[in-house]
DNA sequence: ATAATACGTATCCATTCGTTTACGTATTAT
DNA sequence: ATAATACGTAAACGAATGGATACGTATTAT
């Protein structure tokens, strides 16, 4: 029975913790592919592959510069999770709020 | 090869589209399960499977009631998520920023 | 007591995922 | 011209994922 058709959304994109690593490490700034293979010790090649998810789930870009490629961080996706997790904030601020005055009363 | 050590984030949890439309659901308030099942149109081991996660990563709890058992948003883990995109926020709001004065520049 | 209901779990299957090794290509260095 | 560098892609593989069907169990209805 074939499977519903894949999530294409930017949740997938950061799913994987080495994918949230290499987005974390961009935030300081565009790096080639060789840095962030050596930084999380991973074969460039998968690596490679990761950062092409991100590219065509679009929350990095890429640049080429001679024989490297700078991979930048392209954020506006990742707006996406923050307006999806808004309507949460409500909840977990209600049960915050609820432990504040349980603490209070004891 | 083995593979890493799977993710056990609530990163994972909210991966797939189906439990973010379960909990999307349980924002209304708890529900049991065959009311989850039908509202998605899967079968019900399915939504069975998605709740264990789900509770495996502690975002929603179950609760028995007789033979029914309510399941029911716990968005404290939730907080994670928020938080680990709160340092993006600066990055597609200088993107925005910047497009604001490119505009208004032309 | 028996039947029906509401659910979890076991098993199975196809698909997807993350990773590696091997290879090809474009660019720079010598 | 040749070698080295920086990268993408192909192929292969085991593990994990999402789903269905079949089954077992506890609870309620008759």
């Amino acid at each position: 029975m074939p499977q519903a058709d894949p999530d294409r959304s930017v949740f997938r994109a950061i799913a994987d913790p080495t994918r949230r690593a290499i987005l974390d490490r961009l935030r300081q700034g565009p790096a080639p592919v060789n840095e962030l293979a050596s930084a999380f010790s991973q074969s460039r090649p998968a690596i490679s592959k990761h950062l092409r998810v991100l590219r065509e789930l679009r929350v990095v870009s890429e640049q080429k510069y001679g024989r490297e490629r700078l991979y930048r961080l392209e954020p506006a996706e990742l707006k996406d999770v923050a307006d999806w997790i808004l309507p949460y904030r409500d909840f977990w601020q209600a049960s915050l709020g609820n432990l504040k005055s349980y603490l209070e009363n004891e």
